[in-house]
DNA sequence: CCTCCTAAAAGATCATGATGATTATGAATT
DNA sequence: AATTCATAATCATCATGATCTTTTAGGAGG
């Protein structure tokens, strides 16, 4: 069992603000300053309200958070910012509860998560779970602007290799990558998996051969695999653009990506 | 072709902080307040420098963003929490560069986005596509309390179903599916994973047959599948495991989530 | 050379007061 | 009944000054 930054029981709508002082010691992450130990009690105070329930004045809160008005307002704005609660002004106004949307509070929880040392092979795992609706979506929704940008992507990588400049063709390799994943109008899988891409990217410092294959094979196959699936998008031909994404996925297949 | 919120060329760094004046009335969305907008000058000019550069002292900078002390500690926070800059005291000290971790990055574009009229099958589809992986972790990973637990939750259901409650049937089924997605040491998916479940019960109010299926053989149906699970999980079955996740996929199976 | 102390640099937080903008409500007017 | 206006509530931002904490660097002394 791995435990999360807060242990296993992190409920979906914490994130990464404790209660705590942070004049506190403490061997799990805390609040860095007071401004944050602030705004975890304004979230805190949120979340057990409805959403679009009146908190309180700018004052009343504060009370409750016992920091001054600079402070407070630090943290008011970091709270807002992570769609804890809104603002309204005039009478009736002041601090409103909201309910965070499943994005923010996705973007919430990801802004707790550390690196650690499985994150690459992590990333390379959900990276080829998630590639073949990559392709699906580039398929049904890809221009001919896309498909061109695709092949001069690929024009850049051979003259990468002209040049036997490794760097450059790795970097074409990625953005080929990521053309792709632009394409698709699913934003979370866009997002997740441009995330991925890049994770991958900032790792990968060569291209890996496959076994019994030379240095510039690899290099051959890395290109020819994104000409066939340049002519598959162009074409709308599913099951070439499929076979294709399998067949040049890199790194394991779908697998313990960690001794048990 | 989708656009995000800023068009179809977000750089992965770029977030919701646009650089334009709060005042300034746009088509596109921009900074709520002062605050924001001299946020996204914080994180600009700290993208634009390499990680640990000195950036200058507060004063030096907030004359670049033209707002008062305390808006721009508010600032200063915001771009701070986001992991775009680092503060430090003393001589030499002042306001640094950082490069935000793969996961905050992540976490700021999520925080950038909004749901929309597909956000549900897009998950859904995302989580058919995950949820092999997910039930791949959980053979390697759960404990005998893991599989105790997502019996228990069995028990749960079934009383639920006894006693006619659709909901708590409904929320053990969730729940269920988040057990084994808390297995999993793989943070990413994990955090994914559970954020997909949680925007799919947001939106499950009942339990849908299958073709030629009655409401009652739905529901046994689906006890059997967790059922099942626990069993594969239990001894360690990976083939009967992966059959018995795919045979229970509810919604389309990986397809076009919208008309072309 | 090493240790300790001091001064200075810079941030973290606090306190207070002010102006301007937004908003809701009630009263007056048409 | 509908519209307009005035008032008050509340936030958004600004300005200024102060104390405390942290950190670095240089100098003095052993």
């Amino acid at each position: 069992m791995t435990e999360g930054p807060y242990g296993n029981d992190v409920a979906l709508d914490r994130d990464a603000w404790g209660a705590r002082s942070p004049s506190q010691d403490s061997l799990t992450p805390g609040p860095a300053n007071r401004a944050e130990f602030a705004a975890g009690i304004i979230a805190d105070i949120a979340a057990a309200a409805q959403p679009d329930d009146r908190l309180g004045s700018k004052d009343e809160l504060r009370e409750q958070c016992s920091v001054s008005v600079g402070t407070f307002n630090e943290a008011l704005k970091m709270a807002e910012s992570r769609g804890f609660v809104t603002l309204r002004r005039g009478p009736g106004g002041g601090i409103f509860a909201a309910q965070p949307t499943p994005m923010v509070r996705l973007g919430n929880q990801f802004l707790a998560l550390k690196p650690d040392k499985n994150t690459v092979a992590d990333a390379l795992r959900m990276r080829n779970a998630l590639d073949q609706l990559v392709v699906e979506d580039a398929l049904l929704y890809s221009s001919s602007a896309d498909v061109s940008r695709l092949r001069e992507e690929i024009v850049r990588m051979r003259a990468a290799i002209a040049a036997n400049d490794v760097r450059a063709f790795l970097h074409g390799n990625w953005a080929s990558q990521s053309h792709l994943a632009r394409v698709s109008p699913n934003q979370i899988l866009r997002t997740v998996y441009l995330a991925l891409l890049n994770i991958l990217e900032e790792h990968a410092t060569e291209l890996q051969p496959m076994p019994g294959q030379t240095l510039d094979e690899a290099f051959a196959a890395r290109i020819e695999h994104y000409v066939q699936m340049a002519d598959a998008l162009a074409s709308r031909d599913r099951e070439a653009a499929i076979r294709v994404a399998i067949a040049h996925r890199t790194g394991p297949q779908p697998s313990p990506a960690r001794p048990a």
